[in-house]
DNA sequence: TACATAGTTTACCGATCGGTACACACTCCC
DNA sequence: GGGAGTGTGTACCGATCGGTAAACTATGTA
């Protein structure tokens, strides 16, 4: 009966998904044995250093995935106009019109950010820096970049946080649209 | 020795304080206890509910509290300018430049969210529509101030989670005269 | 076939969880 | 002074928490 997984890259999504629902706290190893289909045995098999080293592999999973459609398209697309267009894209479709939360920012705004606190900080760095470097090569002088970028991050993450109060998806659309608008309009 | 606190709504403040740090699910109820100064008789004697009538009656304060100082401005404030330009110094100064987490938004993105879902909606609601009406009563027009609303409700949550996942209270204060530039200019 | 390794199951640990029960202390009012 | 009512401290409950230990089973290799 064992050997029913072969990775431990394949518990992740399923990994993600759970804490993204349940929280960092709310996530209990219960809830992680369920949604993974793991027992503890593989669990701890997979993670020796149990929950932490779960959520740590989530975000560096996460890390990666926006590196690769995101950051890397930001800083190295020919046009940087789409490179902007893809993050929105991608961005659109990661969070599922705010459907979905972006862990590393619940994790910020929770206790649990202090545990997590390089990881978290890194990825909002390297959004920000990315975006602000794509737009200064499509044009911008660097303060509007520098603020832009700020302002465009922290409007999705808002946009999230106001979907979800509000139960309603198209309120993250509308977000999305006009941070969209704002920083592709040379 | 007992009788060390006359009020219920003496307690509400540390209560908040301790979701706020802690989130719903982290809050135990030693913390609670260690944060209120209240053993389990006095938070049950107080709060039969538990928990969860802890956390609702920390709702309600705030529902007040922003109705009183942010949403009551908004409406009824002769200029209008001055209503949003004092919610924007009551927001600063309630969220201590995104030191302060708003607890709405937080039980928002987590799982907690189902539980006070009404109450989370109408907080956010009760917020868009009064700056909407504001800035109509400003003379914009209403498609742009349903837009500009949603915007800077969402840009002042968004504001908070990266200003704590940079550690960073400036990026807070950057992203609000942002925002408050945008609302305020006719 | 024999053995090491990887993965799984199961039982179990002490600590802590939210919540209850109840005796007890203080204050107020008569 | 003596209840009544309002808080308070403490012991306790079953359930669940994160984590450990070890017996076990499948698989790959020789």
């Amino acid at each position: 009966m064992p050997k029913s997984v072969a990775e431990r890259s394949d518990v992740l999504p399923a990994l993600g998904e759970c804490f993204r629902e349940h929280g960092y706290e709310g996530a209990s190893l219960a809830l992680i044995g369920e949604a993974t289909g793991l027992g503890k045995g593989s669990l701890y098999h997979f993670f020796p250093g149990g929950k932490e080293e779960m959520a740590s592999a989530v975000l560096a999973e996460i890390d990666a995935w926006f590196e690769q459609y995101v950051f890397a398209p930001l800083r190295e697309t020919e046009r940087p106009d789409d490179g902007i267009a893809a993050m929105f894209d991608a961005v659109e479709t990661y969070f599922r019109s705010g459907r979905r939360v972006c862990l590393v920012g619940a994790f910020a705004l929770g206790e649990t950010r202090d545990r997590f606190a390089r990881r978290v900080r890194a990825y909002f760095t390297r959004w920000i820096d990315a975006l602000r470097t794509a737009l200064i090569r499509a044009g911008r002088d660097p303060a509007c970049a520098a603020a832009l970028s700020e302002e465009v991050v922290a409007g999705i993450q808002g946009a999230i946080v106001l979907a979800r109060a509000l139960g309603d998806p198209k309120a993250f659309a509308r977000a999305a649209e006009r941070l969209r608008r704002a920083a592709l309009s040379t």
